[in-house]
DNA sequence: ACTTTAAGCGGACCTCGGTCCGCATCATTA
DNA sequence: TAATGATGCGGACCGAGGTCCGCTTAAAGT
């Protein structure tokens, strides 16, 4: 919707601009000096009323009043509220990123891709579990739930691991069917609902894995 | 939220009333005469908008108003926006439920466990693929989504028939891994945003279920 | 038929996310 | 330093979901 600014083909970091792959996002590509102060303030101010009120307390207008700011500028800068809590979770998700990616085996390279698969699955249950309700309140509505950023290199990582072990497989789908079970809705649901402890969820991907990646064809 | 009113600790149908098992939703319990002809009105009316207007254009005070009703008995019978669409869903539910309960097979009772499994996904699929903005629609916020009576039937159903092929399994766990691919959501992103054929899904599915069900542990 | 009472009704009201647009401010060029 | 665009700012405004509470009415008892 919108577009109607020339220069705003899409709210400015949104959903974290283009990392795509392996960039991290850039700390802001060239913000003008007042908006780059507003911004920081802004989430600051988001920082507290989390620590405040839990998520469910990061109200646009309470975040623009704390930071001292218009309300259409935390709308301006995070495109919208799932904007704004997303971009809560950058450096979090800057450090399991860099752990994945360049950090030390079995999560980061070098280790079989089996392993990292493990490794992985059981780091974002583990951070999951601290951000929960940030990550649940970063989710976005259905229809957008796969569109950020992080989400899609999540995937990337896990359908390259997938097709490094089982080359002929459709990692695409099978990536898709691991995630799933590591949705934050979904831990939720298993950790808080069912009471379930963690070392299940964790044997429970450790065997979903194994599965999805032994090599020879079932039946 | 609310719990106020002493008679009404949930909403009255907010969510198909115990269906659970293999209950399906009364007809409503015991309404009374001017309730029950209101409750129909709005189901009618809503389900004219979302004809003429997709399910966006299901407003609650569109739906009160197209039914010449106030916007408070629409929140009253039907506890909120989700739960309206949910009832929208009812029919469908319904055939579908009956489907896999006592239908013929291997949808229904008498085929292998894994027979029905691949014919439960086959039929969630394709029931998605019609239903699709509906069920988007009608998806709540993270926190709930798996309190919706039917995602709780579908669940148990699948825990059943995985329990029955490998009883030594945690078949609550793989029921999870394997409904997080029929969801709604997922299975939007695939065939809207990547485009992918429905049969793609099916044979991904075909292999999931394959590989959860095979007897023999990998490695 | 009359009373009683719990269920139902309606719409004013509140909150919150999101938009809009006239005004201010920063950075750039002269 | 002054002019001048582009960028950013703010808050009035809107729509939609959800709540509240006084009034109405169906239905059960006498």
């Amino acid at each position: 919707m919108s577009a109607v600014l020339p220069p705003l083909p899409t709210p400015p970091d949104a959903h974290e601009p283009e990392l795509l792959q392996l960039g991290l996002p850039e700390d802001e590509p060239c913000l003008r000096a007042d908006a780059a102060r507003n911004r920081a303030r802004l989430l600051e101010a988001a920082t507290r009323l989390v620590a405040e009120h839990g998520a469910a307390g990061v109200t646009m207008e309470a975040v623009a009043a704390a930071a001292s700011v218009g309300k259409g500028t935390v709308f301006r800068r995070f495109g919208d509220r799932t904007g704004l809590l997303t971009a809560l979770l950058d450096h979090s998700e800057r450090n399991f990123q860099a752990a994945f990616l360049s950090g030390p085996a079995p999560l980061g390279p070098g280790a079989p891709p089996v392993d990292r698969l493990r490794a992985f699955g059981h780091a974002l249950l583990r951070r999951s579990g601290d951000e929960m309700d940030l990550m649940l309140a970063a989710e976005p509505s259905p229809e957008r739930r796969f569109t950020p950023a992080p989400r899609r290199v999540h995937h990337s990582h896990v359908t390259l691991l997938l097709r490094q072990a089982r080359p002929e497989a459709d990692s695409e789908l099978l990536a898709q069917a691991l995630m799933g079970y590591l949705d934050p809705a979904t831990i939720h649901h298993l950790t808080r609902r069912c009471h379930m402890p963690l070392e299940r969820l964790e044997k429970g991907w450790d065997d979903l894995v194994a599965r999805l990646t032994c090599a020879d064809p079932p039946r």
